[in-house]
RNA sequence: GAUCCCGUAGCUCAGUUGGAUAGAGCGCUAGCCUCCGAAGCUAGAGGUCACAGGUUCAAAUCCUGUCGGGAUCGCCA
């Protein structure tokens, strides 16, 4: 495991507390509040004054006192009520920057044990097109994905499609009265099944809106979809037949619109895949008497003493024999036990369904099927329109993800033209330009707020391309990548050893050193805009840098040599933060 | 109705679990390209942290209440 700068000052710290007497614990340091003061501070003298009852202005100047000599440290002072305050020699800095810039990691942090993870992304549903809905999930299980691989785990990410539930019976039961002739509906036909599809991708995309639609004001047209569910997860065949023309139509899209987002999948699992285990979660849950009946269903209680409000029982099985997601999210975890046996699986799911989660996490926990502190949700908030409510179209309707794309993609176009960039080059590298820029700014705009809260999705905001978006990002990649070549192509020499003269260097420096600690952070909370932060903290002192400082035209030789190993330090670290975050970066722009 | 989340600068949002003078981006004002990419950099104005109490050396953060917004609450996913 790697230790990160705060680590590692946390146990000098520690060490200075336990020779004083004191819980090395609260040693911990931090960044500090205060950087017009010093870069680090230690607020536990405040803590240990309160445990010893002691004067904590006393018991700082005790435990600095033993820091003083540490050759990492160019001041310790004690401040205020008793803040220790920590500066870092430039020495110190600098022997730890050579060693960051010698390592494959960029100075991120590694666990030490690494563990098998499935990540499930709670998946889209079969013939509903994608959405801005499915943004936020894909968006951020790319980036859990990548950072979790990062860490050392062995990661499968699954988009576990919707391809289970009421919606294929609906969608079976409404081609049904539009095509009756086919053979799918025929229960006497014993021939093969026409092996090409018999519906298009528009046809599914309209198929589907008019039967959920004609479920809701019909009760006998639902009772007609609920029939068809139910006989195809019997096994009926021409409706298996044609549910799997459906999927197949179906993935190819979605496979297309996520790999334009620069998402991808290990495993295109769906909910039906669990469907073959489900005869065996039912009788390990029976065989410990955990079910029973209800009004027909049959199902699991898992409220329990002290719930703050009542948990309803999960239902395995609906009064007519059919399955709900509850129970296929059940036998998916069996079936992944069996497959690769994790040792966590991660739900990256809108929050609105943490009560869901709840329940089978419960289930799987009572049923001795997986230890409920190894199922986590990973709720995020909805993505909001100005209004402040979920995002929609001016016409009221779902933004369709593939619209939004081309949206994006066009506002793209539109900013490189006029910000003069990218002229010249040829089109083919335009249009990648205009592609990787748009999905940098929907994506850092996406994952730069903290998983958990709602947002506002304001495209002109995300497309302004200044300040803290994804395009800076990118620029500033590009430019340390331009200043690097222009500099051999002058001849400026080889990067050298690290030394640090320019303030600007110094504030640079310690942007390179938090990397460890922002990636660790991230992991830890599973948080991803933990690695935003970082990264335009990054990119922003090096355009100070850049402002401050000259590189390839540097006269002292070892200054220059110095500056040319601290920029393309930056550059590989800038760029492995944005490869965490899933945002790619152009050669140039 | 019950439970949970939220209310911080004109706008959009952070705030490392109780610490110093509450931060960032946008927008606004004033500057910086004969010099490695100005989508950049520098400086400035802008706050009763919804409101009222309480806990303590210390509260945007913890507790109580009020107001306002949102989410969820058994056979949809």
């Amino acid at each position: 495991m790697t230790l990160t700068l705060t680590d590692e000052l946390s146990a000098i710290v520690g060490a200075a507390f336990a020779k004083a007497g004191l819980d090395p614990a609260l040693g911990r340091v931090r960044p500090s509040d205060r950087p017009d003061l010093a870069p680090f501070q230690c607020n536990g003298p405040l803590a240990a004054a309160k445990a010893a009852k002691k004067n904590p202005r006393a018991l700082a100047e005790t435990v600095a006192g033993g820091l003083k000599a540490h050759p990492a440290f160019e001041s310790v002072a004690v401040a205020g009520p008793g803040f220790i305050n920590l500066t870092l020699r430039d020495a110190f800095l600098a022997e730890k920057l050579d060693a960051l810039a010698g390592d494959s990691g960029c100075g991120g942090w590694r666990k030490d044990e690494a563990e098998t993870i499935v990540i499930d992304y709670g998946g889209p549903n079969v013939a509903k097109p994608l959405h801005v809905g499915h943004l936020r999930s894909a968006i951020i299980g790319e980036s859990l994905k990548r950072l979790f691989r990062f860490a050392g785990d062995a990661v499968y990410a699954d988009v576990h499609l919707g391809d289970w539930g009421l919606p294929m019976g609906q969608l079976i039961a409404e081609l049904r009265r539009e095509r009756p002739d086919l053979p799918f509906f025929d229960p006497a036909f014993d021939g093969p099944y026409p092996e090409k599809p018999v519906v298009a991708l528009e046809d599914l995309e309209r198929l589907y809106p008019q039967a959920s639609a004609a479920c809701k004001a019909d009760p006998a047209r639902a009772e007609e979809a609920r029939q068809a569910t139910a006989e195809l997860q019997a096994g009926r065949a021409g409706y298996r037949a044609l549910w799997r023309q459906f999927v197949e139509v179906s993935r190819a899209a979605i496979e297309r619109e996520y790999a334009d987002l620069g998402v991808s999948f290990d495993w295109w699992k769906g909910e039906s895949d669990a469907d073959p285990f489900i005869p065996e979660l039912a009788q390990m849950l029976r065989a410990q008497g955990l079910t029973e009946i209800s009004d027909g269903a049959e199902i699991i209680r898992v409220a329990r003493e002290g719930d703050a409000r009542e948990v309803p029982p999960l239902i395995l099985f609906k009064s007519d024999g059919s399955v709900l997601y509850g129970t296929t999210d059940l036998a998916t975890i069996l079936e992944r036990k069996r497959a690769v046996d994790p040792a966590r699986i991660l739900y990256v799911v809108d929050q609105r369904q943490a009560l869901h989660f709840e329940q089978v996490f419960r289930a799987a926990d009572r049923a001795g099927l997986f230890p409920l502190d190894r199922l986590e949700h990973l709720g995020f908030g909805t993505m909001n329109g100005k209004d402040g409510r979920p995002f929609k179209t001016r016409e009221g309707g779902v933004l369709k993800l593939r619209d939004l794309i081309d949206m994006v993609d066009a506002r793209a176009r539109e900013r490189l033209a006029e910000g003069g960039l990218a002229e010249g080059y040829p089109e083919e590298e335009v249009a990648d330009i205009a592609r990787k820029v748009g999905v940098a700014a929907l994506k850092f705009a996406d994952l730069s707020s903290p998983r958990t809260t709602d947002y506002v999705f304001d495209l002109d905001r995300f497309m302004a391309f200044e300040g803290r978006t994804g395009p800076y990002l990118l620029y500033a990649s590009v430019r340390i990548r331009s200043v690097l070549r222009k500099a051999a192509e002058r001849g400026a020499g080889a990067p050298g050893p690290i030394r640090i003269v320019a303030p600007e260097e110094r504030d640079l420096a310690l942007a390179l050193l938090a990397f460890g600690d922002a990636t660790r952070l991230a992991f830890e909370k599973r948080m991803p805009h933990f690695l935003c932060e970082h990264a335009f903290g990054l990119a922003q002192a090096f355009s100070k840098f850049y402002a401050a400082c000259r590189i390839a035209d540097e006269s002292d030789a070892a200054t220059r040599a110095s500056r040319l190993s601290l920029a393309a330090a930056v550059g590989r670290q800038l760029d492995r933060a944005l490869d965490l975050l899933g945002i790619a970066v152009p050669e140039r722009m």
